[in-house]
DNA sequence: CGGGCTGGTTAAAACGTTTAAGCTGCTTCG
DNA sequence: CGAAGCAGCTTAAACGTTTTAACCAGCCCG
């Protein structure tokens, strides 16, 4: 921290503030009265009206506004709660943050931002700069944590929480299930899976999900239709990446030979990548190939053709989670571990009836 | 406010942060050492080292971390700066709000946002609200204020800024002209255009500098191939109400019958809506019509030919806007008025060589 | 007339820091 | 030997609030 000389603050020529005893002072009252009355306390309401107007008039006309810091100094309470994001600029921590502002703008908080970047050291020091800044609690956005946290925390987007924090997480389960009895609705039986990488918390779960879905409806999950992404454990992917993964790994399926009408993605990039390489295999979709990705990213809505996707509500779950930290800052002491977020298919031009019979036969013969 | 009775406070039952009482006690010193000590002051070259080595060794001991709130209210300085946005959820604020976050991390700064949703009198509050916790000064994105501030402070894309507030802004000049010579170097000469909105203030500058570039190319701006997006003034667009917008006004520019080869859009919304009017009428892009957007927004690589698209480097953007702010604040008073960025062209596949020797050959006849 | 009540207000402590000014006891110097 | 200087601290005020306990004046009642 740049530790600046005097001269140079930021305060340097700015007029000071009103404070509270500038209004006393003009009234011939103590900071106390003004203080009371400004707050409403229940204690003020022995102070006769007139005094009370007195007082919001004076504090009108001297515009004054109260200087949070001192007001959370003193009462021990800050109305700000840390939010840990990977990084704020990304989709899918930005629709999450919007949600949760959404639901502490109505109770009067704000919120202080770090990106971490999945590095544990940034994580760490951004935990500790949010506690030192006195914040009431964490919303932890695709963040994990080892130890236990002095304060509330509600995890969204991670699987694997702590005790004592509840997790937001999207029904896997519920996912998997939309997306294959649309397709299976549509007569897709041979559908080929993209399972996420080893490191992301929802991959074992959504693959799970799948499975359960699949048994659930019939249909084969079919060893030679599916492909792992790559990519070691924990690592980072940008959009690119994900993107040149999804392109590749769909060449890779069609490399097979085995014959499949639909694809299941384990996001919407990689879908929009296998896209790619369907088209440039001369592939059409939807009439070759059906494609259902998973997140809802913007932008799912305008590929071409637009793609059917499994939505994560982003803003909906910040809003909950928000909801829930502060529920648990009131003493409402509901210890949910885990909330299950339903998610939504979007049902777009990605997908389409199966066209071909033979496809659409196959797997009772495989299975 | 919710005003929580004392019970069921966010303190309730957790244990006490060890402060500098604490450290000063357990030594037999006084808090002022401590303080001296722990933050390295120049008054500190006094204390010998042994002193100096135990009351780190006791701060590490009992785990002592300063209460920003308390160092903050004494010595007037919060290392916070306030972020207002219409919508921190929305693509192109949540980009420049990393950038923002990216400087501000590397001088220990932290930040509060809030989304106005272009309301004015969210935006006030807000602003009030933040002024309150004492920030030290504001980046405003997208952000038009009426009445100047009492504090330091920077917009990002905002053209109109007030006297004293430094904006940070893309340079329309140089984009129009890097798009216009990247299709007129394809050979494209009868280009349609998209005009932004009345009510952005944008439109007129980019719409401007269209003129300009053209006009330096060698290129006409036919009226027979300009549309006009729609809209109020000052009204919010959804990405669904712009995508269906360059939808509707593509397939407007195609009723006109009037041929053309290119379309520079005014932002890739608007133009990913367009391709699908394209599409739609049985046009290949680039093979028939070039398409240029503006902004590249997550997913213009990924769309189906990938968009050619002037890039806005928001999170360039918002680095300097953070840091011309902190400079501001430390009292390197450079007054700059208007910063301007330079845009950059992502050349991707929706652009190629015009293919029409009629077309390219047109313009000349007609102008 | 004294005690109690009550309505209106305040004094003062506290929150956890920072920091200017001051104090103590030693050494050093003229 | 007295003054000055210095090293190594401490004192205490201040930042702007909140909040509890107390205070005072007046009044009523017995």
């Amino acid at each position: 921290m740049k530790s600046a000389d005097p001269a140079s603050r930021a305060s340097a020529g700015r007029p000071r503030r009103t404070t509270l005893k500038d209004v006393a002072e003009k009234l011939g009252l103590s900071t106390a009265t003004v203080s009371l009355v400004i707050n409403g306390a229940k204690a003020a309401e022995a102070i006769p009206r007139e005094t009370h107007d007195r007082v919001l008039a004076a504090a009108r006309e001297l515009d004054y506004r109260p200087n949070t810091l001192a007001r959370s100094l003193r009462s021990n309470r800050s109305y700000t709660i840390g939010v840990l994001v990977p990084e704020v600029s990304h989709d899918y921590a930005a629709g999450i943050v919007g949600g949760v502002e959404n639901y502490l703008q109505k109770e009067g908080y704000l919120y202080l931002v770090a990106s971490h970047r999945f590095r544990q050291d940034l994580r760490d020091k951004y935990l500790n700069l949010l506690l030192d800044r006195q914040v009431e609690g964490f919303v932890l956005i695709n963040t994990q944590l080892e130890t236990p946290l002095p304060l509330p925390a509600v995890a969204v987007a991670d699987h694997n929480t702590l005790p004592g924090v509840t997790g937001i997480v999207i029904d896997n389960e519920r996912a998997a299930l939309v997306a294959l009895e649309h397709l299976a609705a549509l007569g897709h039986r041979r559908i080929a899976f993209f399972k996420g990488h080893p490191g992301s918390g929802d991959t074992e779960l959504r693959w799970r999900a799948i499975h359960h879905a699949a048994e659930k409806l019939g249909l084969p999950v079919l060893p030679e239709l599916c492909v792992q992404l790559s990519g070691q454990p924990g690592e980072v992917f940008s959009a690119e990446e994900a993107y040149d993964e999804g392109h590749l790994f769909g060449r890779k399926l069609l490399a097979r030979n085995e014959p499949f009408s639909a694809l299941f993605a384990f996001n919407d990039i990689a879908a929009i990548g296998a896209m790619r390489a369907f088209f440039d295999a001369g592939l059409k979709v939807p009439e070759d190939v059906s494609v259902v990705g998973f997140d809802d990213i913007h932008g799912a809505a305008y590929q071409n053709p637009s793609l059917t996707t499994v939505r994560q509500p982003l803003a909906e779950m910040g809003e909950i989670a928000a909801r829930l930290l502060l529920d648990i800052l009131a003493g409402h002491n509901q210890k949910v571990a885990r909330l299950m977020i339903e998610p939504q298919l979007m049902v777009r031009g990605s997908t389409g009836p199966c066209r071909s019979r033979v496809l659409a036969e196959l797997p009772a013969v495989l299975s």
